[in-house]
DNA sequence: AATGAATGAGTGTTCATTCAT
DNA sequence: CATGAATGAACACTCATTCAT
């Protein structure tokens, strides 16, 4: 009878891991899909195609269209909340011996997501557009939102205490962490646009690099 | 008869000046419209009835959507090569004291048109977006793509006469420009966005001053 | 130019003819399309056929197909409540002299729309099956609902008026007007269906003109 | 061996059990969601549930949604069946001394399936909605019409009996069937739509009872 | 026997675009 | 030149039904 049970468990076993590469998969090609045609322009079947599966087969785990562009947002923000956060607990154990530390850390927690992987990154970006446009359902848009402004008040958090510690030089944290976070995306939209283009791969990226060097240089300046 | 010549003169200006009004009132209207809803959202309806006329009026007048749009973006690409233009000029006739002042200029030039007309501005960036997405028809792609390129390669040639003269620092010109209109669009939208949600209406437009006097900073530090 | 201008009228006048004819195909296809199939099964597609139209074009009239299948309902409420208003006013007017004259107009008002177009008075079955289960939109939903407790108040008014004349036997003003409606509504439901399965058509039609006798006899029975 | 065997009926007799109980709990929740939602409106998702099993184990007891459907009208119609049996047979056995006595026991034999499962009975009006609109396929649609057929005969051979021994006035048995049967379903139909609408409580059923009341009168006065 | 998963076939609705007037 | 009217082409979403396990 026992052997019986491990049987069964080894069948729900695979079945649950069939069950996450199937949402995998729609994850991956809803996250192509989107990429390339933005949120409108997207369509479930060409979503469908990409994962391999038929139409009614995505709302068997998405709900609609919105639920699974918002399942490939919150990934992303989350990743850059937990990437603040953890700054803000080496700032506060004193971890950071200069300014330009913290501020490096910062950028590549926004850069971090990019990095690992572009297409869910502009996904946000997608998000910031579509937002502007869309009735989008308030149910997912309100977590969203709160969770943007949650690291955004983070952000702010790590710049004013840095600021307390006399890591950087005192600015208006509100517009310095928009400042960060537009410019980041504003760089990263326009490589992504000129990479379409082929216009210069290898120049790619060192702009927000650049980008870094002089906001650091100018905030740790004396 | 030579009366009637001028007769026919005068009706034929004054349908010349209905015309231009009529097609202006499109613009405007389809100005407001794309800011609103972006392009895919944005109707043809929706854009008549905000110029007063009926639809197939607009496609007297413009070939259709794409056209329209497009007609949207290249006075604004074109405003900007004009100040970048008027910019390579002064610098040639060394009228530029210092590098700061170039730079300020620079951003000024590209800041111009959103100050001038902020939905206009946002129609770049919606370009930007669609042109990811979009399989936009080629003829005006192109043109589009070539006057943004122009633009760049003017960028590029005052940043690097600046360094010249000695009134900037030495860096990628390439990505140099890369880096100051990608910064200027992220803002601007990221500013555009937090705006919808009242987030604290004071701090708008101050993000882009503070980048502007960082990187200005960074480039004349010796 | 006064000649112009009639003609002008004359052009304008057929459209506004072309129009309403465009309009009342569609509604004829819709009254055979949903007397056929009720309102879940019938199909904007095949109502579009009949009317020999296009789908879109529908919907250059009718805001969806709830607005369509109201639009056929209404008519016939309201002939209903101007049939009931008639008999108020005759009643008033002590035209009636009998008990049996008063509940006969009555009948006939229930009667007369299906007489003049037995498809339209059918789709009032349908709103009332479909009322039981479709969550309509409480816009139409008001406005009929309001309209058929309209008719079904000047109904129960008819009786009590008739009762204090000493027209027809007493009793319960709401047991009857319900008595009367529901009568005639499953009877003329029974015969539909007989109707369509050939089973005996002279004996159509009948039943109600027995069940009236039946009640009137009642009613002004000593 | 003997043992063994016996434990095997014990089994099976309970696996008979168990196959009962779930045809019955589907059977219980079908009528409920038909009822709430008419046919097309019903999911077998919704039935699933209520029955607490899932979507493919109904098709493991009914073929398809007719089949499910049908399931449920024929004890109805059955019933009917068997009560009017039972009135033809007191009828021949010269039990019924008055005409009312007749008739009020051809009326209970409708209106008892809706007492005792209004649910059930207005299946019985969904089916006739439904007939007129739906391709059912044949094979049910004869069975139940059959059954129905044989009903309305059995109903007007009482009447015709009834006549023939003087109990009721003679009329034509055809169309007095269908008045019965017409009358019954149209009365309950509207005092459940009534019911919806809280519009009076009290009056409910008591339309019914007075159609009755009138029916007999007129029926048996001389 | 029961189920999780998958899908084919459909349906209402929208919108850019065209055309006769 | 302007417009009322029409339409082809899409697209999100649903559901009865099947199948492998």
């Amino acid at each position: 009878m026992d052997k019986q049970k491990s049987v069964n468990n080894i069948i729900k076993a695979r079945k649950e891991r069939e069950k996450e590469y199937r949402i995998n998969s729609i994850i991956q090609s809803a996250k192509k899909v989107f990429f390339k045609k933005g949120y409108l322009k997207a369509t479930m079947e060409e979503i469908a195609q990409g994962a391999e599966i038929t139409k009614p087969t995505i709302y068997q785990y998405f709900k609609n269209k919105e639920d699974l562009f918002f399942s490939l947002m919150t990934p992303v923000i989350d990743d850059i909340g937990i990437q603040l956060g953890k700054i803000q607990k080496k700032l506060d154990e004193g971890e950071y011996k200069s300014g330009e530390a913290v501020l490096r850390a910062m950028f590549r927690a926004f850069y971090h997501s990019y990095e690992f992987s572009p297409e869910t990154f502009r996904i946000i970006q997608i998000f910031q557009q579509t937002n502007l446009a869309l009735e989008l359902s308030s149910e997912f848009r309100k977590e969203i939102n709160h969770k943007g402004r949650s690291n955004f008040e983070l952000g702010r958090k790590i710049l004013s205490d840095a600021m307390e510690r006399g890591l950087i030089n005192r600015a208006n944290t509100y517009t310095l962490a928009d400042l960060i976070w537009g410019l980041t995306v504003g760089v990263i939209q326009l490589e992504d646009i000129k990479g379409d283009e082929q216009l210069g791969h290898r120049f790619k990226r060192s702009a927000l690099n650049l980008a870094q060097e002089f906001f650091i240089k100018a905030m740790t300046a004396k």
